[in-house]
DNA sequence: GACCAGGTAGCAA
DNA sequence: TTGCTACATGGT
């Protein structure tokens, strides 16, 4: 199934299992067992569409900053280094930036230290978009699996060497799903949010302004679609480190530890840690958000 | 059996 | 604008 072979080098720490498994992206799946549960050096594996094309990899990591490629197409590890931020940018400058900037240096530095390897995933847009739609009210584990099961029903299916793979549906290949055939695939009252906005989407002519406030605006306009969703599109498949989604558990370590972000309203807590934190605000997020719900 | 999970839409005031 | 509430589903 994998006839070529790359090595991708970091200029500094990438942890792979914590970047993969922090609920950034759901389109990963372990090669063995279930994805959540303890596992030393997990290989992971996932198959999408790049250039018309279905691509197969597979990632193993090979010391504390490189990773082994695996794929049948040679662009394999070009979606690898830009799913994992290979060329574009420091993780060290990134994490002195939001530890010199934060106003509790305990908990930030402490996340950090925790899991000096966490890297923001750059994922597709659409499958990212369909993704946290489904994220809403629900578990991280029920979300990777409600994607699995929409690759399964819906995506192409690629079979070698007795292993199968399945991409995340295209926004056409999605669009023959209806409302019930989702909720059988226990998406809930998400099956319509998802099946409005794959009819509104179009996969070749959507673009995401380059003003982070017009990006927000226009995902927004997607069924399902709030500020928060919004945040994790932006932040996981659009490449703005300056956004900072807030759900329960930012909520949370807000009204702990940055009393002085809190608010009623979550959009406000997500404009003042912006703010704050400034162009990498949206690591400092990651980190809080991984090591929060790692206690 | 309540309560909660990476919230949002729709509606009233 | 802000403040409810319903919404599917499964785990604790």
């Amino acid at each position: 199934m994998y006839d070529k072979e790359y090595d991708i080098k970091f200029d500094n720490t990438l942890d792979l299992k914590n970047t993969i498994e922090s609920g950034q992206t759901f389109l990963w799946n372990r090669e063995n067992g279930e994805m959540f549960s303890d596992s030393q050096n997990p290989a992971y594996t996932t198959c999408r569409y790049y250039q018309d094309e279905c691509v197969s990899i597979r990632l193993t990591q090979t010391s504390s900053n490189s990773v082994k490629v695996q794929s049948n197409k040679t662009f394999g590890k070009n979606i690898v280094e830009k799913t994992l931020g290979r060329h574009q940018y420091k993780l060290d400058e990134v994490q002195d930036s939001i530890i010199q900037k934060d106003t509790n240096n305990g908990i930030m530095k402490e996340a950090v230290n925790k899991y000096p390897g966490l890297r923001i995933v750059n994922e597709p847009l659409f499958p990212t978009l369909i993704s946290f739609i489904c994220s809403t009210q629900m578990r991280v584990e029920r979300i990777h699996q409600m994607v699995n099961n929409l690759k399964e029903k819906y995506g192409s299916k690629l079979e070698n060497a007795g292993s199968v793979r399945y991409a995340f549906p295209t926004a056409d290949q999605l669009s023959k799903a209806t409302v019930e055939e989702l909720r059988e695939l226990k998406l809930g009252y998400r099956a319509g949010y998802v099946v409005n906005t794959t009819g509104m989407f179009n996969e070749e002519e959507f673009d995401l302004p380059t003003s982070t406030e017009e990006a927000r605006k226009s995902l927004k306009q997607f069924k399902g679609v709030g500020t928060k969703v919004a945040d994790c599109v932006l932040l996981y498949g659009g490449g703005l480190w300056n956004v900072v989604p807030v759900d329960t558990w930012i909520k949370s370590a807000v009204e702990e530890h940055y009393p002085e972000f809190d608010s009623d309203s979550n959009e406000e807590i997500a404009r003042k840690f912006e703010e704050h934190f400034g162009d990498f605000a949206g690591f400092a997020q990651a980190y809080i958000f991984h090591y929060m719900r790692s206690e």
